[in-house]
DNA sequence: AGAAATTGCAAATATTTTTCACTATTTCTT
DNA sequence: AAGAAATAGTGAAAAATATTTGCAATTTCT
């Protein structure tokens, strides 16, 4: 499966190329240019090409890409064109905030299941996703065959969810608990760290007058 | 202020550091080398004196680092001495659930102000924090004097009501929009786009076996 | 007093990312 | 159809960023 070797930079950015082609589309242009596409995103054109270019010859010279083809290779590559079920593991604030959010607003990721602790949750369906208990998280896992998971639980449990997420089969976790939690090497985590952001953000803002 | 260029990938483990310091002062120690640090928080020890010396010699040679003044001088760095004012702008879905998130859980940041356009929540008070109508974002950020705003809006209006934010003097905005906002340069955006993170996530979980 | 531990830091490396500069194509214009 | 204009693709250079080494200086420990 592994092709060749992607910059992590790159990778960042392709969701936002494919969000503005989707505009653009949207917009009936049938074709843009490097430099176009530049201004739009704020990247830079040689950069665009160069990340294009990781795929494979996908524009034509003197002439641009054609946004729909274009489209095309990127939802695959970013898998658009399949569903992701995804797991999310518990359903406080943020966990109920983001079984409503419109993750799939380009239909390619779906939150099947939930997970809570909490009796009073578990085992009802809320925005439309089955919530299970937490005992059943392993079994669930396995069964639906979920591989990636939104961890949203108290910091004090991330690594006992994990370890049992990850023995569910979960090989991608999207972390929203400060903790850094550990993981086989062949798991890999994103961590969202939001007060982390804030802090960060914060600190720039404190220190450096520009950027 | 600006004092000098701290690298960002030191910018964005201190706050890591500051937490995991924080454990090892509930946890009674006085004191902890950059080995010890290096194994909690998985980062090498010569990075972790690396990134401290930035800030100066903070350490004793021979003894490590006294627990109680490291945390206190990065409680300074990252501005958790010190209350910041933030302003949620978008009380939907995302917005209710940061509402609530805990983020002053060190007491720093704390949301007081918060807008929407939805005339149902705007003038009440939702968690504790008034919420404003959307026409008033730029005359109570002037007047609270806010310089820093959370952005939950829907992503067609973001740009303007980002604009708006600039000109009530918001000089840092964490953006939960996709819409990458264009702002003046003294005006740091940090971006959070939790469907680009996923589908980043899942990028790699498809493209990469390991890493 | 001597051994052990440990920071601080300059310099060396390594890694990653961006940009330049140019060629090869294709399209557009007249 | 010829020439001009536009534009992708890309090797190589440069720049930016980040990590690691190696060791002197210092402090603590026994």
């Amino acid at each position: 499966m592994t092709e060749q070797k992607i910059p992590r930079a790159t990778a960042k950015r392709l969701p936002i190329y494919y969000r503005y082609l989707n505009i653009l589309l949207d917009a009936d242009k049938t074709r843009v240019s490097s430099t176009e596409l530049s201004e739009a995103v704020k990247v830079d054109s040689a950069t665009i090409r160069r990340d294009f270019s990781y795929f494979g010859a996908l524009g034509k010279r003197g002439y641009g890409y054609d946004v729909e083809s274009l489209i095309k290779f990127f939802r695959k590559i970013l898998n658009q064109d399949r569903l992701t079920n995804v797991a999310l593991i518990g359903v406080g604030n943020l966990g109920h905030a983001l079984l409503n959010f419109n993750f799939h607003q380009d239909g390619n990721v779906r939150i099947s299941a939930a997970f809570d602790v909490n009796d009073k949750i578990a085992n009802t369906i809320q925005s439309g996703v089955p919530i299970y208990p937490m005992t059943e998280l392993r079994t669930q896992l396995e069964e639906q065959q979920i591989q990636v998971a939104i961890l949203t639980v108290p910091s004090e449990v991330a690594q006992q969810v994990t370890d049992e997420a990850v023995a569910g089969g979960v090989k991608g976790i999207l972390n929203f608990t400060p903790l850094r939690v550990t993981v086989p090497k062949d798991v890999r985590v994103q961590n969202v760290d939001l007060t982390n952001e804030l802090q960060t953000l914060i600190y720039f803002l404190e220190h450096y007058n520009k950027d």
